[in-house]
DNA sequence: CGTTTATATTAGTGAATACTTAAATCAGGG
DNA sequence: CCCTGATTTAAGTATTCACTAATATAAACG
């Protein structure tokens, strides 16, 4: 399932952005996704499990329950299709900002 | 319809691929995605319509052809939205560095 | 004008997928 | 063990959507 599959489900965008706060219990992203989105805990199982498929997250287990957390590489692959548009938004870099902007990306 | 619903196809990521290098008229795209993925000039001309529809691309008369342009406005919603899983792959930024990755976004 | 070239639109169809309900796992007490 | 709570899996269904074939529009050109 290619990244941009993934994230045109709102649930599942809405899920990523509860673990880029920090890891949550399978129930705590249920608890919130079934308000906002009025699906069930089911549904939302099936979300958590095509996110952890497509590598967006991984889980471990914590007696019964499992806690998930965001793998941020599929969402990098995503940043780096977008590089091949950012000079229409990001117009002149000099040498110094260029440097440093290439840096981000590819440091470690 | 969402950004990530427009982008979630490759045959519209790729024409976006293709508007990134510079316009193109609507014959020029199909021919490159009739041969690469073996659709209908019918069909490359629906997905110019999302993409127009959905703000990703702008066009203009010349003749009897539709010359198509890029708009990066929704691929920089996109970029935003990433922003706060940014701190996954860019650990520590210095300063210096902040100062410009920040201005680098809110810079037009 | 009639024809050709460029492009868009319409109608219909099949595949993908997000949902529900129901059932299956499975860990942890009493 | 049995029960409860936490979570996943399975089966079935409805909707969405990308495609084709056919048709429409509209400019160019003899």
């Amino acid at each position: 399932m290619h990244a941009f599959d993934v994230l045109r489900d709102p649930v599942r965008r809405r899920i990523l952005e509860l673990l880029a706060e920090g890891e949550h219990a399978s129930g705590e992203v249920a608890a919130v996704i079934e308000r906002e989105f009025a699906i069930t805990q089911a549904a939302v199982s099936q979300h958590l499990k095509v996110l952890r498929d497509s590598g967006f997250a991984t889980v471990r287990a914590d007696g019964a329950r499992r806690i998930y957390a965001v793998n941020s590489d599929p969402l990098q692959d995503v940043d780096a299709w977008l590089d091949r548009f950012r000079r229409f938004w990001e117009p002149k870099l000099d040498a110094l900002e260029t440097e440093i902007a290439r840096g981000r990306r590819k440091r470690t």
